[in-house]
DNA sequence: TTTTAATATAATGTC
DNA sequence: GACATTATATTAAT
């Protein structure tokens, strides 16, 4: 009975078992089930990420990921006894896009920012990528698009406080 | 995501102006009176004349349209001849909980999920935050723990249809 | 060091 | 309030 948690309406603070201080006193518990992320990519076995190790350590699973290169073979000689519980398990593997990908992409940004899921299936099927991939493109490459405009009002601004000032 | 969110879009791969064909072929021309993106953040671009998928505006201090999701908007009479008009003008700015915020929250949401008015103001006198930010918290907060079981829920029938197979 | 794919989550709109 | 979707801050790979 303690990782469930009931979808009830607890009236609200006005009872004693939810005071806030009531309900800090009693927490310290085990913190029940960190939420493990959906990462289908991974075979399921997700290890407890909540080990954060120090940044020096190399990622173990590199070598299990279909997109390493093949640089990582370094072998540094004391090799670390206990698992270095790398900090990015079940990150998904960068994706590299190709020259053509990406025109293809930049040219369909251009008139439109905002793809549907239709649009976005019929480019996963033609550039064969996932549909994940081509929608986590598009927002990237929104908020890109808005950086660059929001550093060139800023030099808009400054220069016209510039001149001025001249 | 695809699996889990079907998402019901405008099925703008079908208009012949979002064609990928289509677009691809009036790439880098920019044809007089042709589509011009949609692009909120510069404020100089119009919506195009066809639906895309975008969310709505809040009437804050902007004027804006009411929202085009496509496939229930099919045909309205008098077409609205006002600019949308940035939906994200006067969004609020990304509200960075410290981590002492999210450790009451937290150990709060571990008692009750849906906390009532009285208890969330006082949350946020304690805490130092308007009481509509300790709803939405609380709100996000249940989709991601919804989310999560609908993973573990994801994976375990995967699970055993794998052992099965073995 | 710079760019950007990926992640996490706060905010918004529609129901 | 649920849910889908967005914007955005951050992280990490190149």
């Amino acid at each position: 009975s303690k990782a469930f948690f009931p979808f009830h309406h607890v009236s609200d603070s006005s009872r004693a078992e939810f005071t806030i201080d009531r309900i800090l006193g009693l927490d310290r518990q085990e913190q029940p089930g960190q939420v493990k992320p959906y990462r289908p990519w991974t075979g399921g076995s997700l290890r407890p990420s909540s080990t954060i190790s120090s940044p020096s350590c190399k990622p173990i699973n590199v070598l299990c990921l279909p997109s390493s290169k093949g640089q990582e073979v370094k072998a540094e000689g004391p090799i670390q006894q206990l698992p270095p519980l790398n900090w990015y398990v079940g990150r998904r593997p960068r994706t590299a896009f190709t020259g053509m990908q990406i025109e293809v992409l930049e040219s369909i940004f251009q008139v439109n920012s905002y793809p549907g899921i239709d649009l976005r299936e019929e480019l996963a099927q033609r550039l064969h990528l996932d549909e994940d991939r081509i929608q986590i493109w598009f927002q990237n490459r929104r908020a890109k698009l808005k950086r660059s405009h929001r550093e060139s009002q800023f030099l808009m601004v400054k220069n016209t406080f510039t001149s001025l000032q001249t």
